[in-house]
RNA sequence: GCGGGCGUAGCUCAGUUGGUUAGAGCGCCAGUUUGUGGUACUGGAUGUCGUGGGUUCGAUUCCCAUCGCUCGCCCCA
């Protein structure tokens, strides 16, 4: 053996996990495509700048969980935490800021160094969707009613639930921020450490701690429903109002708050209670200000994004394994004329595969090893007659079938 | 980053109160006389008992460290 591991928090993706994941990222795409939204395939790594600037001074993300290096040309890159930065950035590059509105979908990779667990990696999969360009609220809920068709397409959506809150705009937010600092220094004393640092640093944290203390006094801590403006306030309105037009289940959740600072008004996470401390299974909201920041106009946008390990573990079976053809032959011609059937097979998109050795016996039992739904046997008898025969390997039965049939009769 | 649990064949796991060649089931390879698998029978291969160090005449078993997985916290998808 080796002394070789994979990479902490980094994993391979076989056999059955690899189904799970491709299931997902498929399902989703599929889904965003019927809503208009075209995959855009941005870098793995970025100028270090695309995300400090931009994911907020103090984000955990970004002060201690980020894979920046400097490159051998001396120039600081990292490893994207997250995809939204990365889109934005390829929108201003591009000068797509000129026709908008961008639907904008993606999947793959993200690097975030953190302390691995059940659903929390340190190279994870997100599937993702930005919608560039709309400050309409039906913006946000078509983006919020497409996230929830892809969890019904998955079929992991019944024990999942649309948490939903408004984090205002900036104006709201600021008051709210203050009205909550004013409140949590006055309780001070029994807030837990953790709270006392989030009070510095971004004291709306606070308000989804788990600590029971903590707990408490966030009861009675201020909503951000008395600091919205009238503005604010209608928008929100209106996205719930849409969002039961889309016919989007939610539950209004005050302490939903987003750990990207980039994020403002619509705010929400699909939680699922399946996945232990995990349990946000796709979050998002609105990030009016970020294409501003990255050097473009002021450009509205909402979007979110998934975790696809995370999907494929609430999926309730893992994808059935493709079945395939077995091809047959007896003996060392039949193998060569065998590769004719083989590749007709193939050509007809079936799944076919021979066996590289062994005689009959063990080319059936490997047959019935890779779950084969068929056999096409070939010996020197069948050959002469032009023939195969094709054995139905659940049933057993047999027939013969001349050799251009096959393909047709497999079908 | 903090705290708890775990780490024996490819997989699931047993075991050694410290003592000669470490086990089972499944899987794998081969055979049961040469054109028919899924069943059965027979035989076979595989482990530096996660890694490194310490204690000991002797360690897979005890101690320490380390790595990895896992659960909770933190954070987040």
């Amino acid at each position: 053996m080796t002394d070789l591991q994979p990479a902490r928090g980094t994993h391979d993706l076989i056999g059955e996990d690899q189904r799970r994941h491709h299931h997902v990222a498929e399902t989703a795409r599929r889904i965003a495509a019927s809503y208009g939204f075209d995959e855009w395939i941005t870098p793995i790594f970025e100028d270090t700048r695309v995300f400090s600037r931009t994911l907020g001074e103090t984000s955990d993300v970004v002060t201690k969980e980020m894979y920046t290096f400097e490159d051998r040309g001396g120039d600081s890159v990292t490893l994207r935490p997250e995809g939204t930065a990365g889109v934005c950035r390829a929108l201003v590059t591009n000068g797509l800021t000129q026709s908008l509105p961008k639907k904008v979908f993606y999947a793959g990779p993200m690097f975030r160094y953190e302390r691995p667990q059940k659903g929390r990696y340190r190279q994870f999969h997100q599937i993702g969707m930005e919608l560039i360009g709309p400050a309409e609220p039906l913006a946000d809920a078509e983006v919020i009613a497409c996230g929830w068709d892809i969890l019904k397409a998955l079929n992991v959506h019944a024990d999942t639930i649309l948490e939903l809150n408004t984090l205002g705009e900036l104006e709201s937010r600021a008051a709210y921020r203050e009205a909550l600092v004013a409140y949590f220094t006055a309780h001070k004393d029994s807030l837990s450490q953790d709270s006392l640092t989030r009070l510095e640093r971004n004291p709306m944290r606070i308000l989804d701690s788990k600590d029971e203390r903590d707990r408490k006094i966030v009861a009675d801590a201020p909503t951000i429903e008395a600091h919205l403006t009238e503005a604010a306030a209608t928008f929100y309105a209106k996205v719930k109002e849409l969002l039961a037009r889309f016919g989007v289940p939610f539950r209004e959740n005050p302490r939903i708050v987003r750990g990207l600072d980039y994020y403002g008004h619509t705010a929400f996470e699909f939680v699922t209670t399946k996945l232990g401390s995990q349990g946000t299974v796709m979050a998002g909201g609105r990030y009016d200000g970020l294409v501003a920041e990255m050097g473009g106009p002021q450009t509205p946008a909402v979007g979110w994004a998934a975790g696809i390990e995370r999907l494929g573990m609430l999926l309730d079976a893992a994808p059935a394994a493709p079945v395939p053809v077995a091809v047959v032959p007896i003996g060392d011609e039949a193998e060569a004329a065998a590769i004719g059937v083989l590749q007709s097979l193939r050509a007809a998109g079936i799944r076919a595969e021979m066996s590289y050795r062994g005689n009959l016996r063990r080319r059936m039992e490997r047959a019935n090893r890779i779950e084969a739904r068929t056999a096409v046997i070939l010996g020197a008898d069948d050959l002469a007659k032009g023939v195969a025969q094709v054995k139905d390997l659940k049933t057993g039965a047999q027939e013969a079938v001349s050799l251009p049939d096959i393909a047709a009769f497999l079908a």
